[in-house]
Parts: C-alpha cells; structure tokens; sequence
RNA sequence: CGGGGUGUGGCGCAGUUGAUAGCGCGCUCGGUUUGGGACCGAGAGGCCGAAGGUUUAAGUCCUUUCACCCCGACCA
C-alpha cells in the first residue's frame, strides 16, 4: 500500500471529546473514527488489525473443532422472553426497535438465547453431538456512559462460541481443550505472559466461571494475581472461602489492574433445561444438553493492545497483528524514488507487507508517522544510503537500528 | 441515572462591558526546500450545536432542548 493511496491520514490534533489512550492514538494515527460516544468505525489501518486478530482466534477455534458461522444481528423478542431476558429490568441495555407492523426486535447483546433457539433445530440426536460453533459479531449494549475507547463500546465485535455436548465429561474435556486454545490465542497476540485465566463469580451451575484477564491500568476490573500458578481471582468473589477453595494464600497474591478479554461460562442444563434443548439418547431417552459459551472481545483486545505497548510516540504492533510489517520511507531525488519503488515490489512480490510512504513530505514526518502508525519495521531508502549500497532498518519496539546491504535486509525481512 | 463541565471552518482553540468572526494544524495554487513533524507568497473553507426569546444590534444575555466529555453507580 502506497500512503499517496492510503484512505486516512495521521493527524497532530488530538480530538478532544477523546480521553482514553487508545481512541487517541487510534483515531490520531487513522486506524479508528468515531462516530458517536462509544461506537467507533475502523478504516483500513484499523480493520486490517481487527482482521489479523480474528484470524488468530479463528485457526484456535478452529483447532478445538469450532466451526464457524454467523448469526443475526436483528433478535426476536419471543427468542428473549423463553429465559426471561427480553425484559428491561433483567437486561438494561437492550436497543430496541419495532417492525413496520408493529412488531417488537432487539439489537443482539449476546447471542445465547439466540444461537440456542437455532440449534435446538438441528441437534435432535446424540448422533448429532457433540456440536461446538462460533461467530464474530457486532454487539450492541445500551451503556448509560461509554469510556475507554474501544475497550467498552456500544457496539462492538465479540467473538462467542457455544458448545453443545452430552454429557458433563464430554462437555469438560471441550472446557479445557477451549481454555488452552484461549491461552495460545493470548501468547499469540503478544499478552500471554500478562493474562490470567481469572476465577470469577460463577451463576447457578458452578462455584466460579473462569474469565481471562490480561494486565492493564485502562481495564476496568481489579484482580489478584498467583504469578506462580500463573492464576488470578477477581476482587469480586475474593473472600476466605474462595482462597482455601482455590488452595491460595492471601499473601501470595499481588493485586493488579485488568481488562476482561475473555470469558467462558459453564451453563451444564440449566439453559438447555429453560430452552428445553434436548437430545435423545441411544435408550431413546430425552436428555439436556450440556452448554458452554466462549468469549473472546476482539475490539476490545485490540484496544489493550494499544494500552500496553504503545508509547509517547505512537502505536506499538506486536508483530502478529501489525497492519503491515514494514514502513517504507524514501527520501530525496530521482535516484531514492527508482530505488524505493524497486524494494516495494520486491517486498510485496516475497509476500511481506509493506506500506510505502511515497509523499513528497519531509523525512522528519515520515519518521513520525511510521511511529505514530506503529509499524514494526522501519526500513529507509535515501540518497545517504544509496551511496554506500545499504539500507537503515529501526525496529518499533526498542528503536534499535541497523544497516543492511540488499541480501541481509530480505534474510531479516522474511 | 446522580453530580460537574464543554459545544465557534475537517481537527485543536481564542473571541473583553452585546457592535465587521479570528488564530494554529490540515487543505488548494506558485516557489524554495529534503535524515526528525520545513519556509515564503497567494487562496478556499463558518446559519458560532438546535429552537425560541430580550435588544436598534446576540458567538456573547435569558429559556428550552440536543450532543459530547469527566467523576460516581452499573456492566463483556
């Protein structure tokens, strides 16, 4: 990508109706635009991190046996009503609208209800279990105050599975299977070693749900942290009797600020018991299925992301994610632009991802803005450099730079 | 939903006791520049959040309303 073609730009004001790091330096470097308090579009800098994130849940989803589909965005109120949940006073933050004939809808909060209604359909059989699908979806939450930038929207994209098993054993094994996945989901992003599968308040079938919790001072939850047994517990349900449940001391733990990145419940019957999501068994007996769901807040992850490695200059990418993994930056003369414009097909012709900053601007703004954007390589060609036949390559993260004949950059590069 | 604050070109802001709406960034054109957000010159762009009112006269005063932000409560 050229940036002479690249649809946003980077800007030096700050919007000032923006508190939260994140949406500045998001909407500062051109990745986000927000539309109103809470809900936020994403350009192509932005979508193509969005994307890569999805990417990496989706091969571990896929990994664990998901299979995935997409549900709607517009919800029945008699979906809602089976549960009890269409009122306002048990969900407060519905949006909702009507048909043209009067007819009552939701926009989807969660999909629970909804995803259940559907596969109860389907899944008549213990032949048909187990059963295990996910989706990337818009949510849409009526906060009455919105902050934190992406991190806590009013629309936002999730990702949430379900899984449908026969019985407790089966549904376990899925349980931890899925918990793994998530773990390789976080190293992955470059947050694992700061993630922690958190013990949580739990609901009617179990003592604990199990959230996952990365370290963040823009996060909104305070945990306790085990680093030793690598878990932590939520200042929620933190009392005596969970500790010695836990097998945890109270002076092991260190208390740090969090941001809930995903989330997974066991529901065992309950729901299938309230949805009357049945199967029936080799005896020809009706059973309840057993139901677990799965979050994982993409946005939000991205948003944190954005929390812990950016600094005063900008955007940091881990490298995974990165929307490109190398900024081209040219300067000078007739000679620098052959050169440059050769590299970026060479570049894009191996497969790497290069944005090239191919203005007619100052060196000084190129350097700034390939930081503001966070792009993990920085890569120069200039009339300097030609001279001596080499190429100058900074890394984002630590500013550390080296120079590089044509084959050492292509080696480093690939 | 309680308390506090702010709405003025795309963005950031100034605008005094009511009297010709201004600055910076960005944008356009011309020129000079090219290793850390350049400079000179010439331009474009605004029903001052909205609706009512007071006044000879309202960005400025009054009323209502909407939006946004902050603190709290609530929540993935």
């Amino acid at each position: 990508m050229r940036i002479s073609n690249l649809f946003t730009k980077t800007s030096k004001n700050i919007p000032s109706d923006e508190v939260s790091k994140n949406a500045q330096l998001l909407m500062r470097a051109g990745f986000v635009h927000k539309v109103m308090a809470g809900v936020y579009a994403y350009a192509p800098l932005g979508l193509r991190v969005l994307e890569k994130i999805k990417q990496i849940v989706r091969e571990e989803m896929d990994s664990v046996g998901g299979q995935e589909l997409i549900m709607s965005s517009l919800q029945k109120k008699e979906t809602w009503e089976t549960t009890g949940r269409w009122d306002d006073k048990a969900v407060d933050i519905w949006f909702k609208s009507k048909l043209k004939d009067g007819t009552e809808v939701g926009f989807a909060w969660s999909h629970e209800e909804a995803i259940i209604e559907m596969l109860k359909q389907y899944l008549e059989s213990y032949k048909d279990l187990p059963m295990n699908v996910y989706q990337f979806q818009n949510k849409f939450r009526n906060e009455l105050r919105s902050k934190s930038g992406i991190i806590r929207g009013r629309e936002f994209v999730m990702k949430d599975m379900y899984s449908c098993s026969l019985d407790e054993e089966q549904h376990d094994k899925f349980y931890d299977d899925t918990i793994k996945a998530y773990n390789r989901v976080f190293e992955r992003l470059g947050i694992g070693s700061d993630t922690y599968m958190t013990f949580a308040s739990g609901g009617a079938f179990t003592q604990f749900s199990h959230e996952f919790q990365t370290i963040c001072e823009a996060g909104e939850d305070t945990i306790y942290i085990h680093r030793q047994k690598n878990i932590a517990i939520n200042e929620e349900v933190m009392d005596d009797a969970s500790l010695a449940n836990l097998g945890i001391k109270r002076e092991e733990l260190e208390k740090v600020k969090s941001a809930e990145v995903g989330n997974i419940f066991n529901f065992g019957t309950k729901k299938s018991e309230d949805m009357n999501f049945a199967y029936t068994n080799k005896e020809g007996k009706k059973q309840f299925v057993f139901l677990g769901s799965y979050g994982i807040g993409i946005t939000r992850l991205m948003g944190v992301i954005v929390e812990k490695f950016s600094d005063e200059k900008g955007l940091v990418w881990p490298a995974n994610i990165a929307p490109f993994k190398v900024y081209l930056v040219r300067i000078g003369g007739e000679a620098a632009v052959v050169s440059a414009d050769k590299l970026y097909d060479e570049l894009t012709g191996a497969g790497i991802e290069v944005i090239y900053d191919d203005r007619e601007a100052h060196p000084g703004q190129k350097f700034a803005d390939s930081e503001l954007m966070g792009i993990p390589y920085r890569v120069t060609v200039s009339d300097r450099m030609l001279e001596t036949n080499e190429y100058e390559l900074v890394e984002r993260r630590d500013g550390q730079k080296m120079l590089l004949t044509h084959d050492q950059l292509l080696a480093k590069l690939n």
